[in-house]
DNA sequence: CGCCTTTGACCTGCGC
DNA sequence: GCGCAGGTCAAAGGCG
């Protein structure tokens, strides 16, 4: 509590200076707004004002920016390194469990019952760790066979010292990696990625050429729902569905199924990685969890045929009766409350798979006190509490944070303004569009997802 | 002629 | 089992 207040007042303090507008007199101050990820400076001078002396407060101002900017880079990267940390320690504990298991299994008098019994906790780490329970994009029968698979490599362990034994781990070793493999593979091409975002247009360019193969009005939205197909690749499993929002026909509904089975062109990829990335880090934590909110930034990869372009999007994660869907948001950027926002796990989104969330109360109860950390679960939260209201709040600190995470993730923001895109439409009107449909022989912004 | 869109028919999963 | 809704297929036709 102590450390909270502290913060705040420290907050309060830096807000001061930045907010024009919370001072009486602070047409005298110099204003740093933030627009849209972009800081713009404004210069109001009094009657008897001194640009001199204003200077270098904005010097040094501009220099306290630079040090909230390096310490911000510190923390991201330590986030980083947290969650790899994290997720190197789950593979090595699911290893020592298995293992454990299968000497344990080796030891035990009791035959054939202990066995089993023993060799289904590593089954149902497994389980766990591919969210083979909670996803109904694996069929029984794919399940069945991963564990019987992974069955059939303990008992294999059992008889280490009889060449047979050894043949047959790394056969149902090698065969339970296929299978997990393919289930692993269904999981992703059952995810599905959906991307709200403003556009004039019908199609979001995205670096793929699509064929349509269908469309469906579908009920409860008088818009029809459009059907593509990846035609880069023979045989591209990729497909999506292009919808026009009912209550903001504005808002164009892209979602994405499928992996690319074929190279996609360079303006294809930042899409691709962004999206991707999204998705795995929801399929990777979502071992407890259903749903969870959080907000992206460097957004900047869609194209400019998008309106409004930001550089956030609220990204929503859910896991639909059929598969796992990860709701990309980009029209919520137009509300400054939404810029950057983090929501901390709740019980009704009971678990969030990002490093700031792994509180021991919710989701993963791991490590936690193994990984190093600057300070303790609890006050890492109060922290993010903190941070967070102070984010919400400043919007100098916005831009702050925004720069850090930029210049982190590269540059795809230059990229994100470099295309249009044109279709050919052999109707010239696509229902799905206020506008004629025309899409750009290269459209920019890619997807490929998972 | 090849590729594309359109569109009605068909298939499939799900709830009742 | 039935009906509904979403998703897919495939024939027909347009366009360059």
């Amino acid at each position: 509590m102590e450390e909270k207040s502290s913060l705040k007042n420290l907050l309060k303090d830096e807000e001061r200076p930045y907010d024009s507008n919370t001072t009486g007199n602070g047409t005298d101050e110099p204003s740093l707004h933030n627009t849209m990820g972009s800081s713009v400076l404004s210069l109001s001078l009094n009657n008897t004002g001194q640009p001199l002396n204003q200077m270098g407060m904005l010097r040094i101002k501009l220099e306290e920016a630079k040090k909230e900017n390096e310490i911000l880079k510190a923390m991201l990267t330590q986030v980083n390194e947290h969650c790899t940390v994290l997720q190197n320690r789950i593979l090595f504990e699911m290893q020592q469990h298995q293992l454990s298991s299968s000497v344990i299994n080796k030891n035990n008098n009791h035959e054939s019952q202990g066995k089993i019994q023993d060799v289904e906790k590593p089954m149902l780490h497994t389980r766990q760790f591919l969210n083979i329970g909670d996803c109904s994009s694996l069929s029984e029968g794919y399940t069945e066979k991963i564990e019987k698979k992974i069955l059939g490599r303990s008992l294999a362990c059992e008889k280490n010292n009889i060449v047979e034994g050894e043949m047959n781990t790394k056969i149902a070793l090698h065969e339970a990696k296929c299978i997990e493999d393919q289930a692993s593979e269904v999981t992703c091409r059952r995810a599905k990625v959906s991307i709200r975002a403003r556009s004039d247009f019908s199609l979001m360019g995205d670096g793929c050429q699509w064929r349509k193969y269908g469309q469906k009005t579908a009920k409860g939205n008088p818009c029809p729902r459009a059907y593509y197909r990846c035609s880069m690749g023979t045989a591209c499993p990729v497909r999506k569905q292009v919808q026009r929002c009912f209550k903001d026909e504005t808002v164009l509904i892209t979602t994405y199924e499928g992996s690319h089975n074929h190279p996609l062109p360079l303006a294809a990829r930042s899409l691709a990685s962004s999206t991707s990335a999204a998705l795995n880090m929801f399929l990777s934590g979502s071992l407890t969890s259903s749903v969870g909110t959080t907000t992206l930034p460097n957004a900047p990869l869609f194209s400019s045929s998008l309106s409004s372009v930001s550089p956030t999007a609220v990204a929503t994660f859910s896991h639909s009766a059929t598969c796992p869907t990860v709701t990309l948001d980009l029209t919520q950027t137009n509300n400054n409350n939404n810029y950057l926002q983090f929501q901390r796990a709740t019980t009704s989104h009971p678990f969030f798979p990002l490093p700031l969330h792994d509180h021991p109360h919710h989701g993963l109860p791991l490590l936690c006190s193994k990984v190093p950390t600057f300070l303790s679960p609890d006050k890492n939260l109060a922290l993010v509490d903190v941070v967070s209201q102070a984010i919400t709040k400043d919007p100098s600190l916005k831009a702050a944070l925004f720069s850090a995470i930029s210049s982190l993730t590269g540059d795809s923001q230059k990229n994100s303004n470099n295309h249009h895109q044109h279709s050919k439409s052999s109707s010239g009107y696509d229902p799905c569009s206020k506008m004629p449909a025309i899409l750009p022989p290269h459209q920019p912004c890619s997807t490929e997802l998972i």
